[in-house]
This record gives C-alpha cells, sequence and structure tokens, in this order.
RNA sequence: GGGGGUGUAGCUCAGUUGGUUAGAGCGAUCGCCUGUCACGCGAUAGGUCGAGGGUUCGAGUCCCUUCACUCCCGCCA
C-alpha cells in the first residue's frame, strides 16, 4: 500500500464498497457525538466522511485533534444507509471507517478558520495566506487561474506563436510608469530596472525573425495600488506577430477571446466576433470613457448646439457654452414614476464628483404631444423638446440629465452618470461578457498642466499620417494604428502596430521635445535594431489578472492572487521590503540617506 | 502626496444623549451525548475597546495627535 493514499479525498464512491483504502489530507471539520465522530478529511480534491467508534484505540487522540491537522488514514469503505447520504459531496454516498491513524502534522489553533466561507479582515488573510488559499473560493479562483493560463498557453502555441522569455534585469525606460531599480554590484552607482513591459524586446524578437511571439511576461511598475492592480507586478498576455495590420491581431486575438470566456466564464453569454469596433472619439462621446460598458444600454448625446439656439432658453447653460462649454445629456428610460430625490441626488452626486451638477428633464406625453416637466422645462420649446426627444431617443414616461461643463469634465460626469443610472434603474445586463475594441486613438494629447504635447498612450505605435504628411498635420489631430481592447467597462488590453521606420520614430518623438540625440540616448537600441531590416510588426498584451478577475466574478485583484502584496506594497507573509545589512549594501555602493521629518 | 471608511475577545460583530463590573455568535478548554455533515447540550477561560494625549466627577462613546488596514483621487506610455 502506497504510504500515503491509495486514493484522494473526492475519489471513492459505492463502487469502493468493504474495500481497505488509505487517505491522507487536512482535518476539515470533526462532529464529536461522545461514542462516536466523524471526520471530514480534506484535500485539494474534495472532502470524505471518516467515522470512528469508541472502541478504536485512535479515539481518544482523534477527539482532542486540532483542526487543519494533516492525518492518514487506513479503513475500510462503508456504504452510508439512505437517510445518512449527502448530496453536496462527492463522497456522499460512503464514508471510511477508521481502523489506522498516522498524524503527519500537527496544527496549532488556527488564526482563522479554513472551514466556512467567512470574511476576514485582509491582513491577517495576508498574513496567513497559506491558510487563506486552503479556502475553498480562493482554492477555486487559483485554480481557475491556473487553467486560464494554460489554456492560453495551448491555444497560442496551435496559433504557430513561440514561448520566449526576455530579461528581468533590464534597462530602465524613459516613457511611462515609475521603475523599480535595482542596484549593479558590478557596475558601481548604475542601475537595472525592472521591465514594465517587454516592449522593447519583443519588437526585437519581431526585428530578429521570430515572426510570432507571445509570453506569460511579469510587468513591474512602482505604482499605488487600486483594488483592480496590484502594486509592484501583475502579468501579461505579452503578444506580438511580423507582418500584420490591426485586423490580422483581431482575427487572431477575437476566437482566443471568445473561446477563454465561453469557457471559463460560467453561464455568462460572450460576444459574438468580429467584436463592434468604436472610435475613440465615438467612445469619447457615447459613452464618456474609452473603456465603455456596453452592457449598459444607455448613449450619451451631445446637445450643446440645441442649447445654444433659440428653442431653449436657460442662460445659465448659454453662458456657460459662449465660455467654451458642452452640453452632454444622459438618458434615464421610465423613470417618469421616480420620486423627486431620485433627480435630487443624482445632481448631488454630480457635485461630489467635481461638477457644476446635473439638470433634468421629464418627457411626459399629453393629448398626443410630447411635453417636458421638471424645474428646467419652462425653459424649452415645443420644438425644443422634440429635438432633444428625438437627439437622446426618448419617450413617454423617460427623463434626460444635462450635464454642462468643460469638454472633459463633461466627457467623465456624463460617462459616471451613464453607468450610475443604468445601475440604479438596474439596467446593466450582468449575465454577458461584452468586448469592443477601442481604435483610432490620437497620438498626441495636450498637457495642460506643463503646457506641452504629450503622447496619449503608446509611444511605439505607429501614426496614421505618412511621413511626407506628418508635418503638415495638426499634432493633436494625428491617429494612431492603436487599439484597445474592453470587456465589460473594464480594459483588458492595449496594442499597437508598431513603428518600424526610424526616421518616423524622430518624427513622432520630435513634437514631445525629444531630439535626434536625445532618441538616440535613450532608444539606442531600438533604433539600432530598426535600422538593419525590421518588418512591420503588431501586438497587444491583454492582463491576466483583469481577465481571470472578470471570469472569477470579483472586484479584487488579491482574490485571484496567490501571494500579492498589499497597497502599500508589502509581503506580510514573507516581510518584505526589508532592510539590507551594511554588508550587502557596502557591496552595493549604496548609502541609506535618513529621511528628516519636518 | 490628498480625501473617505474601518479599528471593541483568536475570528465576525453589538455596545443608546458620556454613567454600575464592556456583551453575543463562532472558535478554544473541560464535561455529557452512537448518525452527524454549520451536529446538539452544559460550563469555563479569554479584553491596555489600535496607540498616545486632552475635556470631564466619570470616556469604548466627545476633542486632538498618531498608527494599521482598506477604498478612491493623483499616478499607472
Amino acid at each position: 500500500m502506497h504510504k500515503y493514499r491509495t486514493h484522494n479525498c473526492s475519489e471513492l464512491r459505492l463502487s469502493h464498497k468493504s474495500t481497505t483504502v488509505k487517505l491522507s489530507g487536512w482535518v476539515h471539520r470533526v462532529r464529536d457525538h461522545g461514542n462516536l465522530l466523524f471526520i471530514d478529511l480534506r484535500d485539494h480534491y474534495g472532502i470524505t466522511q471518516c467515522v470512528i467508534e469508541k472502541a478504536n484505540k485512535n479515539f481518544k487522540i482523534l477527539e482532542k485533534i486540532k483542526p487543519d491537522s494533516v492525518i492518514s488514514i487506513t479503513g475500510k469503505v462503508l456504504k452510508r444507509t439512505p437517510e445518512t447520504i449527502n448530496k453536496d459531496l462527492l463522497t456522499g454516498e460512503i464514508e471510511v471507517e477508521f481502523k489506522e491513524l498516522e498524524i503527519l502534522s500537527e496544527a496549532q489553533e488556527l488564526p482563522m478558520p479554513v472551514f466556512g466561507e467567512q470574511d476576514y479582515p485582509e491582513d491577517i488573510r495576508l498574513k496567513y495566506r497559506f491558510l487563506d488559499l486552503r479556502r475553498q473560493t480562493m482554492h477555486e479562483n487559483i485554480i481557475l487561474r491556473s487553467k486560464v493560463i494554460s489554456f492560453i498557453r495551448k491555444k497560442m502555441n496551435e496559433l504557430g506563436f513561440n514561448e520566449f522569455q526576455t530579461p528581468i534585469l533590464t534597462a530602465s525606460s524613459p516613457e511611462g510608469a515609475r521603475d523599480f531599480l535595482v542596484p549593479s554590484r558590478l557596475n558601481p552607482g548604475k542601475f537595472y530596472a525592472l521591465p514594465q513591459a517587454p516592449q522593447q524586446f519583443k519588437q526585437m524578437i519581431m526585428v530578429a525573425g521570430f515572426d510570432k511571439y507571445f509570453q506569460i511576461a511579469p510587468c513591474f511598475r512602482d505604482e499605488d495600488g487600486r483594488a483592480d492592480r496590484s502594486p509592484g507586478e501583475h502579468y501579461q498576455l505579452d503578444m506580438e506577430m511580423s507582418f500584420v495590420e490591426k485586423e490580422d491581431i483581431f482575427s487572431v486575438t477575437e476566437p482566443l477571446f471568445y473561446e477563454l470566456f465561453s469557457k471559463f466564464g460560467g453561464e455568462k453569454k460572450v460576444s459574438d466576433y468580429p467584436f463592434k469596433k468604436i472610435s475613440f472619439n465615438d467612445s469619447m462621446l457615447q459613452y464618456g470613457t474609452d473603456k465603455p460598458d456596453l452592457r449598459n444600454p444607455l448613449k450619451i448625446s451631445d446637445v450643446t448646439d440645441i442649447f445654444n439656439s433659440v428653442e431653449i432658453k436657460l442662460n445659465i447653460f448659454k453662458k456657460q457654452i459662449n465660455k467654451g462649454a458642452i452640453v452632454r445629456a444622459i438618458p434615464a428610460p421610465n423613470t417618469i414614476k421616480k420620486p423627486r430625490s431620485f433627480y435630487d441626488s443624482l445632481n448631488e452626486w454630480a457635485k461630489t464628483e467635481g461638477a457644476n451638477g446635473l439638470a433634468y428633464l421629464s418627457i411626459i406625453k399629453t393629448k398626443d404631444k410630447l411635453t417636458g416637466s421638471g424645474p428646467i422645462a419652462k425653459y424649452f420649446s415645443d420644438n425644443g423638446i422634440n429635438i432633444i426627444t428625438k437627439i437622446c431617443n426618448l419617450k413617454d414616461g423617460d427623463a434626460v440629465f444635462f450635464s454642462c461643463e468643460k469638454k472633459q469634465i463633461a466627457e467623465k460626469i456624463s460617462g459616471l452618470a451613464r453607468q450610475k443610472i443604468a445601475k440604479d434603474l438596474d439596467l446593466i445586463q450582468e449575465n454577458q461578457f461584452q468586448f469592443c475594441w477601442i481604435i483610432d486613438y490620437p497620438l498626441y494629447q495636450f498637457n495642460e498642466e506643463e503646457k506641452k504635447i504629450d503622447f496619449s498612450h503608446n509611444p511605439f505605435s505607429m501614426p496614421k499620417v505618412s511621413y511626407e504628411e506628418f508635418d503638415k498635420t495638426d499634432p493633436l489631430k494625428i491617429l494612431a494604428e492603436q487599439y484597445d481592447l474592453v470587456c465589460n467597462g473594464i480594459e483588458l488590453s492595449s496594442g499597437a502596430i508598431r513603428n518600424h521606420l526610424p526616421k518616423m520614430f524622430y518624427k513622432v518623438f520630435s513634437k514631445v521635445g525629444y531630439l535626434k540625440k536625445d532618441v538616440d540616448k535613450k532608444f539606442g537600441g531600438m533604433i539600432k535594431a530598426l535600422s538593419y531590416g525590421a518588418p512591420p510588426h503588431g501586438g497587444m498584451a491583454p492582463g491576466i489578472d483583469r481577465i481571470v478577475m472578470l471570469l472569477a466574478n470579483v472586484e479584487n485583484i488579491r482574490e485571484i492572487t496567490l501571494f500579492p502584496l498589499n497597497q502599500n506594497a508589502q509581503d506580510l507573509l514573507m516581510n518584505a521590503p526589508s532592510k539590507a545589512t551594511d554588508q550587502q549594501l557596502k557591496e552595493l555602493n549604496i548609502k541609506i540617506v535618513k529621511k528628516n521629518k519636518n
């Protein structure tokens, strides 16, 4: 007989009746009846009920055993009587009668019980992560993550992608997030950076002629955490292809995502491919964000012109419009029976989000005619009501909210309001995964604070204008061959057709103030690589963590990460970060400067 | 860097306008119990009310400072 087990804890069935088996696992739960006790034995696979009577020599030991001690039992498989069958267990038709017992590892009293699905404070869960991970939900989430990754790997291999590793110790990159730095012992005073993404490496892999690359790549960014964003590290399905246009990337990844989400997304319906494509500008107008949640049926409209016309005499808005504000309208269908407080609280909410507020108008049908009602209705002409109704696609009993702000704020508020209204009115189709591509991103944006032009997204993207046209075009009007994949309001991926032409590379960077020598200094490797015959190429990098979060239906990234850092980027189990010894610092030529308080 | 929330027994939480010795459930320990599967019943132990300071005759409760965790803004090409 095997030293530890003949079967796992989810394996035994009626067919094993009367056989002698050996099981090993954790003491999940003990039910002590005095002269008879039941022990639920748990392992990765499941639970098997074991039973022991007082006559057995091990009874006294098991009576005192601490939960989550690891034991091994040898015993006989018994058929349960009909009334004692447990339908919730795969092994519920049998139980194992104790013969021999071996205690493999005793547990102390647990700081947090494994049994049950109670909520515990995060710091305790992280400090005792190995216990937290024993719990069913966490265990399942982590297994889901593992399955998702192996599914992706298998698919990518089938599609002809080659999996490569790229360096972890690399060079700091000038654009983007804050780098993690690693001091170099052999090069005193110099530092490596951990890669924020293998962006330049994957492009060089294309230059090297490998045609299709992917990697489940760790990415390191020293930025503050959020619920859906781990401080420190996260993983991306990093991929790149040669001789492609963006449609080629789409047609490779769409079936992948469709299958992935169909397979692991439970009952939820996945949007058919090809996925909807929405231009950045349309998305900002209709959804108020570049990551729209398409499960939400509401669409925003621009109504600046009509508010500026004779049809509406609302002077506060007109004044704002003259100062450069715009008006966006967010419909709220079927709200005629809502109390006044519904409208007022939305107005109050908008103010807490930094807006002036939200005006509203209700539409009522009286005598075959649509009329407006509500505080600002009196400013609308009949024709004004008709136009608004048409633009916003309103019907009898609907309301519409108006945000009059500078463009940036109006977009933001209307987007948030669209989502809030849909949530309040229960309009979000929860049982779906709605994918879309956001395309035609502007290459640059104007940085208001520094009063200069910045990259809006990825500086390595190919502009959608030719080299010859580049200087003749308003830089803020130049679009990039860039695309984001969005699902249910979450940005899963950025991607782009890359800029593979050195002269275009210099040109693109010149608009944000980089001289040729700056580019040579900071992207020397890249420029060099593009100078000896580079294939046109492009790719993307979907975030693994966010994919798994969507599939596991959790709001927090730590629910699907084995050993996450807390919000202060600390590992409470391993005690990282920690102080370095003087010896270590000396070898690295590093001196710690104490910060002066005040 | 900024804003919000939380902090009371090992865990989850209650604790009234400031007023007697701070409570419950789970867990732990001990005892009883042969068919449970969140087993049941009884008893016992367990608290610097996050920390420090202040107001008050009196503070878990009010004020100030501070710490921890968390959520959000900034940041995340």
